[in-house]
DNA sequence: GTATTCTTGAGCAATTTGCTCTACTATGGC
DNA sequence: GCCATAGTAGAGCAAATTGCTCAAGAATAC
């Protein structure tokens, strides 16, 4: 029940990609510079992303990577779920422990899934989209303050 | 982002307890055997479920364990926070990892403390006795229907 | 006092986390 | 075609966590 440094790190880099969406592909080096991201696990990260779907990425000199698709379609669940796995146990529930009487296992793994169905609605409610939004909308008012 | 084998366990152990509420001591061997616990790997989790002030344990002949609070008081969040640490990252956000652009840095950190906030009112609302409500409720349409 | 039941903490293999490093591949510009 | 610039792939690795087991001890009912 935990983000590891995967979804951290990664969220970070996504949001990176999406203050530039549109403006041409992204440096990993930058995007580790910026946001204080090992390089190297950075790296590894972008290719997990990659796979998911959720960026693409360009070689060669002036190369870089971008989102995929536009920053309101991409949702912290996406984010998650391509870098963490699936949310809560395996697929469904978790077949490698012993099960107990019948009725109260059954019962407990649909608690789990409701749980998890719960869980992913509430993390596809926010989108990469909604983060540039909100760095906006607080931009303007520390000017506004000053 | 997953549930471990301690938070499944536990709610079993806790379910197969609120199950048996105000009948005296329940003894570990007993819910280990019910519920498919190995039993050393139990007690372990019964001492921290009593750290945690969820259940009382009584030792000698006719000891066991008990629910400290009555089943209503009990929720998913309680029994999760107890058995796997505080939900999320460490109390509010990940201070071990590097920090990078701040304005960035902070805003992440605002999403996945809202986050924890959302998911343990969602952990909040369902109880130990709604599972043994939903038991009951099951049990009776079965015989219903045969 | 003795059988019963919880308590504490050590120990341990297997897995996961959080990285690093090396080698390779693709591409744009000259 | 060459070469500098990026991304890609995967091995490797120390440290932490998971999912247990086990042995020794302490409390209590009878
Ligand atoms: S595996 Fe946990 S209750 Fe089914
Ligand atoms: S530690 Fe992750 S954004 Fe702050």
């Amino acid at each position: 029940m935990r983000i590891s440094s995967k979804g951290d790190y990664g969220l970070r880099a996504l949001f990176d990609l999406a203050q530039r969406y549109g403006k041409g592909p992204v440096q990993s080096e930058d995007i580790a510079r910026r946001q204080g991201i090992p390089i190297n696990y950075l790296n590894q990260l972008l290719i997990t992303m990659r796979r998911a779907g959720l960026i693409e990425s360009l070689r060669g000199p002036q190369g870089g990577h971008m989102l995929a698709r536009s920053p309101e379609t991409i949702t912290l669940r996406d984010v998650l779920i391509a870098l963490e796995g699936p949310l809560l146990p395996g697929d469904g529930t978790r077949e490698d422990l012993i099960p107990g009487v019948p009725e109260d296992h059954d019962l407990i793994d649909e608690v789990w899934s409701e749980l998890r169905a719960q869980i992913e609605t509430l993390l596809s409610r926010t989108t990469l989209d909604d983060l540039c939004q909100r760095k906006r909308q607080r931009a303007g008012s520390v000017m506004y303050y000053i």
